[in-house]
DNA sequence: TTGCGTGCAAAGGTTTTGCATGGCA
DNA sequence: TGCCATGCAAAACCTTTGCACGCAA
């Protein structure tokens, strides 16, 4: 059996905890470096790009990109069978990401693979939009502003 | 009513004639700098990037993220409300965006909106996944290296 | 000892910004 | 004429790569 080819060393664990202590929220490759380097056990950028890639090719973290599109954020994946059979909802406001295991979603990867040929990468597909509190929270802005937009 | 800020300039149209052009496919701001060029009618990618921001903001464009994550790429909304209450599916093997229409999905929206609280943006969420040609695909080269697999 | 892992610096690529000039309304 | 739009170059970023050295097994 083919045995994976990665040593145990300090970066590497470091890398690790930092992901798993934010297994909750998601981190950039950025946030991983200055934490390390703020922590007095810094380590290289680059050293963290490839394990980050490491990581992904093992399934043991999964990677967004921010609303922006421009910088890439990864998050450990705590029960990897769990994770694989949810799906995820990133609200472009606050930037949370929530897990929602529910038998209607749990359908739609069938529905799409099945009637359209589809086959859906779970742990890479998240739904984006607005979780509720950001809502509210945009509700009394539009009461506020008295509906006046710009278009 | 507030009036849109934005003068018509030959720039513009030039871009938004190649978003039309390219409306069933997608295009990154490289593209559209670089076809303009070969066409002797070059526009800065300053340029180009602002505008596309523009577009962005009266939706009148949608903006993805390219398989690795790097890359923008951009795509022409042909009729708003249409897209607006569909899904699209990106295949991350060879990059082609479908468009689904069906009821399945329609009501996962208001699911997730009842259920979960979370209000979808269609336009913003896509299903990442592998499309049926790109399945067979794999499947052929898996005979072919007999299943073996690093892990 | 072997060869993977690391870190630095440089490269590569995309996107943004400052500023003088151009052009729409 | 008054601004907004443009274009260039430079900057700002994120990510990757080359290479010599370090270190796990």
């Amino acid at each position: 059996m083919a045995r994976l080819t990665n040593y145990n060393t300090r970066q590497r664990e470091l890398i690790l905890e930092y992901l798993r202590i934010n297994k909750d929220g998601h981190v950039t490759a950025n946030q991983i470096v200055q934490y390390l380097k703020e922590n007095d056990t810094p380590v290289g950028k680059s050293t963290v790009y490839r394990y980050l890639d490491l990581l992904l090719e093992k399934d043991m973290i999964r990677k967004y990109t921010l609303e922006n599109g421009k910088r890439a954020c990864y998050q450990y994946i705590d029960d990897v069978e769990r994770c694989k059979h949810h799906f995820h909802l990133k609200c472009v406001k606050c930037g949370e990401l929530f897990h929602v295991t529910c038998e209607v979603l749990d359908n739609v990867k069938n529905h799409i693979l099945t009637d359209h040929g589809f086959l859906i990468d779970s742990s890479r597909t998240v739904y984006y939009g607005i979780c509720r509190e950001c809502q509210e929270k945009l509700q009394i802005k539009e009461k506020k502003t008295d509906g006046k937009n710009i278009n």
